[in-house]
RNA sequence: GGCGGCGUAGCUCAGUGGUAGAGCAGGGGAAUCAUAAUCCCUUGGUCGGCGGUUCAAAUCCGUCCGCCGCUACCA
């Protein structure tokens, strides 16, 4: 890749390593990874990054819960996640773990830079900490008993406590994060959680605390050992680790400003508030985009302990296929919103959209190559108004899905696809090759070669959504490896190509019940 | 409480001033290449209630009802 390929740079959030990977971990993994994907097929230099959050007291206690080392407790939660992706088929380019020493070594130096530029200063954090269970425990989650006194959610009595602690002068970054969200309106997507960030900012900002020495489970803050840097300075840093920070000369120091933050509604505050002002602060450029998307609720309920309702991706991908699992979650909601899982519309969708209109689409028309053409692929033929038509509609898809993609559109992005399978199955219909198969062998071969055509355009593009099964369909095309980019269908297929035995890649999914 | 969002066909939603739309589900028909898949046509809504502005409102304003989000150290 040279200088004047295009970057782009998108990061997942780092999970914390808390719990068990589960479906909303994976949709935004997958999320991320269509992006990703999409912007390589584009021809793009890609930088594609994630990571795990692995610092904190709560991963100290779950760790010593469990009896066993914090580190060995994160390796294992760690390599979870690492899993999930892999099952996921996550095309990451790296992964960091806030325990990483290059971690460590960007985190130390951005907290000298900030510090040396004044922004940080020492203070004392005073909060209510419950003895018992060696916490503090926010003003939110204190339950107030029938006698007026509070107490932890654990029933253990808290006391107001002091404990030294360094702050970052958020409060001075007001007015420049304001102008920042003014003067960039893509800054922070969508829409809705843009008004909120704005509303938050505005309402006054307070210095933040960021170091602790209530627990060590963290990365020392230079020079005071007794403290180590609370979470978001240590977690937001990893987007800063991937590019070889502090080391200018790294090779991927070229990758910053990430163009791409996708994060969960949730953390959406920290990434645009915090993130920014930190960098700010340290003379760093400031990333493209952060935007924020929704979460999954299962049969409608909230996904939570509690209910023991998380959905296992892994499981999910076992029964429905990893592709099925990963355009459903791209195509059952905007991207942006909260959405729905449920088996019941999983199963529609598979069925109607991958099996009944896509599948069966490739199926038909390349079964016909099959039986009525010995497996060989037609020359292009005379085109007829109707072929120019819906071969006008599939050579405009690629850039107005670029278009959505460019938006964070992914379901819209998609959904501009199906408008072309669509086409393709109304306008094998009208042309009815079977019915030509007995009047004009040429026209149907003609027919089916412009279907050949649509389903080639439709399966390139479909590559970041489902990529183990568009590869497939692409090969039973007679597409090459080296003919898969968007770029690559401006030049057609040669005729003459044998296909591969058509085999159907959507199975119809029917319930072992019914 | 404050700020913001939403409420449109049975379901999921698009539609920001000019005779109500898509997909799914329902009904009728065609075709039979294909994974009993596909295609065409079609039923269906006083666009949450009320009031206002306008020649004209789902679309602007007010108000009421219902649901939801945010309201910092919790990853």
């Amino acid at each position: 890749m040279d200088d004047m390929t295009r970057r782009f740079t998108i990061t997942t959030p780092i999970f914390y390593v808390n719990g068990a990977p589960h479906i909303g971990h994976a949709y935004t993994s997958i999320a991320a990874d269509v992006l990703a994907r999409f912007h390589r097929l584009n021809g793009e230099n890609v930088l594609f990054i994630s990571g795990t959050d692995e610092h904190g007291q709560k991963v100290e206690q779950t760790a010593a819960a469990q009896g066993i080392e914090t580190q060995a407790y994160a390796d294992k939660i760690s390599e979870d996640f690492r899993q999930m992706q892999r099952d996921m088929a996550i095309s990451t380019d790296d992964f960091i773990r806030t325990t990483d020493e290059r971690h460590k070594k960007a985190a130390t130096a951005l907290w000298n830079k900030v510090t040396e530029n004044g922004h940080i200063y020492l203070g004392a954090y005073e909060g209510w900490y419950s003895t018992r269970d060696e916490a503090f425990i926010g003003e939110d989650e204190l339950v107030t008993k029938p006698d007026g006194t509070k107490v932890a959610p654990s029933g253990a009595p808290v006391e107001r406590v002091k404990e030294p602690s360094y702050f970052f002068r958020l409060s001075d970054f007001q007015d420049r994060l304001l102008k920042l969200y003014e003067e960039n309106p893509d800054f922070i997507g969508p829409a809705g959680p843009r008004r909120e960030i704005e509303s938050f900012v505005k309402s006054g900002l307070r210095d933040l605390s960021v170091s602790r020495t209530s627990f060590k489970w963290g990365i020392p803050v230079p020079n005071d050992p007794d403290h180590v840097m609370y979470v978001w300075f240590d977690a937001l840093t990893n987007y800063l680790t991937a590019v070889g920070y502090p080391d200018l000369s790294d090779p991927r120091a070229k990758f910053w400003p990430a163009d791409l933050h996708i994060v969960g509604k949730e953390i959406a505050r920290f990434h645009c508030v915090y993130w920014p002002a930190f960098l700010m602060a340290a003379g760093i450029e400031l990333p493209k985009c952060v935007f924020a998307h929704g979460w999954w609720t299962v049969e409608g309920e909230k996904m939570s302990k509690s209910l023991g309702n998380a959905l296992d991706p892994k499981a999910l991908a076992d029964e429905f296929s990893l592709d099925a699992l990963r355009f459903f979650l791209m195509r059952e909601v905007p991207f942006g919103g909260d959405s729905n899982f449920s088996r019941r519309s999983m199963i529609t969708r598979m069925n109607v959209e991958l099996a009944n209109d896509l599948g069966n689409l490739a199926q038909r028309s390349l079964s016909q190559i099959a039986k009525n053409l010995g497996g060989v692929l037609p020359e292009r033929g005379v085109l007829t108004e109707d072929d120019q038509s819906i071969l006008a509609l599939a050579q405009i898809l690629p850039s107005i899905m670029a278009e959505q993609i460019e938006r964070k559109a992914i379901t819209e992005a998609l959904e501009e696809a199906w408008k072309l399978v669509r086409a393709a199955n109304s306008y094998i219909d009208r042309q009815a090759p079977w019915a030509l198969k007995k009047t004009n062998m040429d026209r149907m071969a003609d027919v089916l070669r412009v279907l050949v055509d649509l389903i080639r355009t439709i399966a390139t593009m479909l590559q970041p959504y489902m990529p183990i099964t568009m590869d497939k369909m692409l090969t039973q095309l007679g597409v090459e490896e080296g003919e898969r980019s968007f770029a690559a269908l401006e030049v057609p297929l040669p005729g003459g190509r044998v296909l591969p035995k058509p085999e159907g890649l959507f199975p119809r999914f029917v319930e072992e019940t019914e």
